[in-house]
DNA sequence: ATATACTAACTTAACGTTCGTTAATGTAAT
DNA sequence: ATTACATTAACGAACGTTAAGTTAGTATAT
């Protein structure tokens, strides 16, 4: 019979994009992901020609669409200061919303193979580190622009990385959690540093 | 036949754990670790009762082993800010070298269960937590010291987790791979922040 | 307007492969 | 003779994938 509530190319994304999220990609089979959508496995070759090329679908319109909104966060006119509190709230913001996000990113550095990682290096990264890294030049043009990118950018993702891990450790409150508060505490941390001065 | 090199189960842990820190647990099938290892599938099952056992005893030896330098670290009795530098200069010694150790804390960061994240985050990170978090406080009492460790970790594993992705990335250049010049630089940026004052 | 062909979106069933694991067996050293 | 450490062979389950068939809607021809 033909299905009277055909399933899009999205739809399917949007089921698998989470689930490579969780479990990478041999840890999410193309049965695991048709009964999610609620489909036969075979369904799933009509719209794609195969796991690979789902998961690259999955990976490319992740990526697409968050590079779009990282790269409108860094295109703010306002003075230095002002334009990495702001920077570091909107990209808090982004990380708290869409988990899968950084998640997906952290599986293809580890898993991905030197084209996907040269895909993922210009299509997302490339234009957010030039931003940052512009950014870094402006605050402190003595500092080295590149590693001061990369570890502005790690103070703010290692939050949400480590977020899964954070009930366990010690002296660890709810709040830390929001990311409004960590957002502030970053910005303060990446422009005064530990030294009260 | 009896064999003329029987392998021990630290042999075989020493096989996998890069195995497993490469493709994750999933990524790995007993057929592979048994062929790098030199013995048939069956053996394995000789010294570890199943793929679960073998897995959580590559972890266990990883962190373990790993936990007492982390913790050596830490032990310095020297002025803050030089016990600051220290940590710093080992830990990214240590994250050099072995690369599969933060790549297996990623893993489980990821794919650990509750009972998993539970065990990392006691033997492993508790420790360091603690003691990188007396150091903060120490450096700068007004800072919240839970956020701040969070951050100082942050940046210097930020720095080796995107090492795969550097040579894509614009303006890099080879001796950012150098973890005496990440140490350097993020002591610095960890002390002072990027305003100069 | 009706019959016909075509197509998009699925289904069920099965393919060969690989998976984790076990049973049965063998051999060299103690 | 027993034991420690392996082997080969096989189990059922799950894997990615494909072949063949089914049906609801669309397009075309009469």
């Amino acid at each position: 019979m033909r299905p009277l509530n055909p399933k899009s190319n999205e739809e399917i994304l949007a089921i698998a994009i989470p689930l490579f999220a969780k479990s990478g990609y041999s840890g999410v089979s193309m049965r695991n992901i048709a009964e999610k959508v609620g489909v036969s496995p075979a369904a799933l070759y009509h719209h794609f020609s195969g796991k690979e090329t789902l998961y690259l679908a999955a990976m490319t319109q992740t990526f697409v669409d968050k590079a779009a909104i990282l790269k409108e966060i860094l295109g703010s006119r306002a003075a230095p200061e002002e334009r990495l509190a702001q920077f570091v709230a909107r990209f808090c913001e982004l990380l708290d919303q869409d988990n899968d996000f950084s998640m997906l990113i952290q599986r293809e550095i580890m898993d991905g193979d030197k084209s996907r990682l040269q895909f993922l290096a210009t299509e997302v990264f490339h234009g957010l580190f030039q931003g940052v890294i512009e950014l870094c030049r402006e605050l402190d043009s003595l500092k080295d622009p590149y590693l001061t990118a990369v570890s502005l950018i790690g103070v703010v993702m290692y939050h949400f990385q480590v977020a899964v891990l954070k009930p366990y450790l010690p002296y660890s409150r709810e709040h830390y959690n929001d990311p409004q508060v960590v957002a502030q505490h970053a910005t303060k941390f990446i422009l005064q540093g530990l030294k009260t001065c």
